[in-house]
DNA sequence: AAAAATATTTAAGCTTACTTAAATTTATTT
DNA sequence: AAATAAATTTAAGTAAGCTTAAATATTTTT
């Protein structure tokens, strides 16, 4: 299976999961950058090859084979940002972009030699699961964005869920990683924003931000 | 530059190289395991882009730019075959068939990463020079091949040249590896067998052998 | 040096993964 | 409920990277 195929799988797999729900064609494409057009010819063809489920203007649905698919590669791009993580100084965007290659070109056996390696991890360095060797996730997510989160509660950041460098330069900066904690100080309902004191510094953040900002409230 | 071309300038560097020298469209093809048409075909293609010098029924030359694209390939290639066998407990031959993918999958800035991880190293597992991130390929190489060796002196293994997994497989079971001595017990110059004694094992390697395998000679 | 064998090139055609433009369907607004 | 807007689909076309078959050039053999 190509590579553009393995990353159709994926986005739908990933637009599947967000709370938007939309796997139509045009979120795809966009997803791809590419045309709705090419979009709605490559779900054809998915769809002979038994990867997805396609009715004409209707969500594209994984089948049980897509899904696997999907897994799959998402467990080979996470299991090398967590190698790359560990092993080199880079930045989380660049580890991402790096992954976002290499997923295509590693070989189950590779995948497995990588997981070992680094003791069979849950998670990745953004705090997403890493699907087993099946294509299971067997952790159960308890996280909730900071956009529902609690006034006065303290949380511990468990995902930062974005590929975007602009974000993860401002996380960088800010201390916003994986496992830090922070005190959610105010919440302003009005314009959706919050507010949060993180490593003795209070910062505010818009919704673009705390809606892909995941957490787990402190015990 | 896509997958076809880097190895296509990879083809032509390393067939370059080896003793017969060809650089025809034919060798290329037979390397890369297209047909002949498209072999020409690319060329043209290659051309056009600086990167060979291309003229009807003659050899494929690279130019300073596709010299540069080749080495740039196989430093990645030999980084990740240093790097795989570093981290994993995989035969040479699997190692060799993961980079083979991965080194077009690599940016420069991850290559250095991986070069400064593993101290710069100058040769891969296969005894192979890496060239450096200009590159370069600064070492010397006075290494000989075993075709060529002299009877009752002692070498060290440098290199083996091959991409073939019975060829590995063998030289697994025997202790040929990278920097394992090996005496030349008799050379058959009529029927150009060797018979080596290794590890305090007598063995006969015929020229398929002899010649992919180098050493240096043991002051 | 001519004949035969081999290699290269040209030509025509295929598949994949896109594109833009137009037609159609669905969703939203008034 | 009709009009408008937006999304999806269809249709036609493109570039990359191949294929096979036929034509042409080069190399080897006799």
């Amino acid at each position: 299976m190509s590579i553009a195929i393995e990353n159709f799988v994926k986005a739908i797999y990933k637009n599947g999961k967000r709370d938007n729900n939309d796997t139509k064609p045009g979120n795809i494409a966009k997803e791809l950058g590419i045309s709705n057009a090419a979009a709605t010819d490559m779900a054809k063809k998915l769809a002979i090859k038994d990867l997805i489920n396609y009715e004409k203007y209707q969500e594209l649905k994984l089948t049980v084979k897509g899904n696997k698919m999907a897994l799959n590669v998402i467990r080979k791009h996470r299991l090398w940002e967590a190698l790359l993580f560990k092993l080199f100084d880079m930045s989380l965007h660049d580890i991402h972009r790096e992954a976002e290659l290499l997923e295509h070109q590693t070989s189950d056996l590779l995948a497995n030699k990588i997981s070992e390696y680094l003791g069979n991890p849950k998670f990745d360095p953004h705090g997403d699961p890493i699907p087993n060797a099946d294509g299971e996730i067997t952790t159960t997510d308890t996280s909730i964005s900071l956009s529902n989160s609690e006034e006065g509660k303290n949380y511990i950041i468990s995902r930062l869920m974005s590929d975007d460098k602009e974000f993860f330069d401002f996380c960088a900066q800010h201390g916003l990683k994986y496992g830090n904690t922070v005190l959610v100080s105010k919440q302003f309902s009005k314009n959706k924003m919050t507010q949060i004191l993180i490593n003795n510094n209070t910062i505010l953040l818009n919704e673009d931000f705390t809606s892909i900002i995941y957490v787990n409230e402190q015990d």
